[in-house]
DNA sequence: AGCCTTTCGCTACGGGTCGTAGCGTAATGG
DNA sequence: CCATTACGCTACGACCCGTAGCGAAAGGCT
């Protein structure tokens, strides 16, 4: 949750749990009301009661602060089993495509990535942080397909990695390609389109080995 | 290419079209450099061996200037019949991944998009001058196929729009996320599966009127 | 030629943000 | 009680923004 680790000595006066909820909750009010590029660190600290330079010891700086901010939404994502590999993908979407909806997300996500591009540490942060916990859903979506039956069996491990790959890829671009480029709305149906396309077309992508 | 358009009078001086051009470029060498956070108006005017004031009068801010700057790169896409409609989509993806791996168009499309969240003209603006210029590749690819005869004829034109928006969100937003969000190498490979699995999904999503 | 109009380069400015330093104080553990 | 760390506060130089004002340059018009 916090960037820079506090010194790993039990002396000392601890660092306020109450200033890094009301910083990170700070931060997301300041992206509803502000956006991403005109979100400022001393509007953060004076929204969350806190001095900037209690910001400046846990943060480096406003992408990493902000990241952390917008991760704790992704928790909202589950993946209830719920009989069909196709259900199972319009609503995950569906889900999705809520969370993007939202302003705090709408204007960080894609800000953050495209800072990424040029910060290798960011790149991480978002990675563990947000990526990997789509991709979980990814993963279990196809082993519930499996176990079903939906999906053939794997004949082998390295193409069902490049498969998981794929379908997340496909799946998470075109959500926020619809909603964020194409900004049209990610309604129930295209949902249908777009999982039909999926599941009609993973054969053909799994035929390739 | 020029964001404020001058008085329409032919009187007085006209504005330095060489100044355009060397703005611009400048930009784009500054993207390079900078990236699209430290990108400033000033150093822009400085490497184009302008005035500030010349970059304001021509653009009202950096959002709009950085999307003028890299509209021009989309110019580079074209769609060659290579006669069939996963050959037309694995090279059209090849060159939009290509077009992605530049440092310019990596740092400052996401940025872009993600400035145009909050920002009505400059979301018109990045779709009349870029997307626009995306789409036309893929509604000449389906009417390329539908000739060949490897996709049905349209039995309704709403249908056939739904059908290729979905497939430019899906395209392009499995492309960008891929090449920046997953941050992998968008490869052959990759590609091939993509475009496999577009091939053998689109008859079930068209299935569903 | 002379005049008008617009652009150009240049300088300077107030306003805002950044990230840090320094200080005294508060809150822990030994 | 003491060492250690976090906190709030203030102040600071550095940087960038976007604009105003100026004289000079470059065109069209009569």
């Amino acid at each position: 949750m916090c960037s820079t680790t506090p010194r790993n000595t039990r002396t000392g006066r601890p660092r306020s749990t109450e200033a890094d909820a009301a910083i990170l909750e700070a931060t997301r009010a300041a992206l509803v009301d502000m956006g991403w590029s005109k979100l400022t660190m001393g509007d953060v600290a004076t929204r969350a009661g806190v001095a900037k330079t209690t910001l400046y010891r846990r943060w480096a700086n406003k992408n990493e602060l902000v990241v952390d901010a917008v991760a704790v939404l992704f928790d909202e994502l589950e993946l209830p089993d719920l009989g069909s590999l196709q259900a199972d993908i319009e609503h995950v979407v569906l889900q999705f495509a809520a969370l993007l909806e939202r302003p705090e997300t709408k204007t960080a996500l894609m800000a953050v990535v495209a800072e990424s591009t040029r910060d290798a540490p960011l790149r991480e942060r978002i990675r563990t942080s947000i990526v990997d916990r789509q991709k979980r859903l990814v993963l279990d979506g196809r082993r519930r397909a499996q176990e079903r039956g939906e999906l053939s069996a794997d004949p082998d491990p390295v193409t069902v990695d490049a498969l998981d790959d794929l379908i997340f890829d496909v799946v998470a671009g075109a959500v926020v390609h619809r909603a964020l480029v194409s900004a049209e709305p990610v309604d129930t149906a295209w949902v249908a389109r777009l999982s039909a396309l999926l599941v009609g077309g993973l054969g053909a992508a799994a035929a390739l080995g």
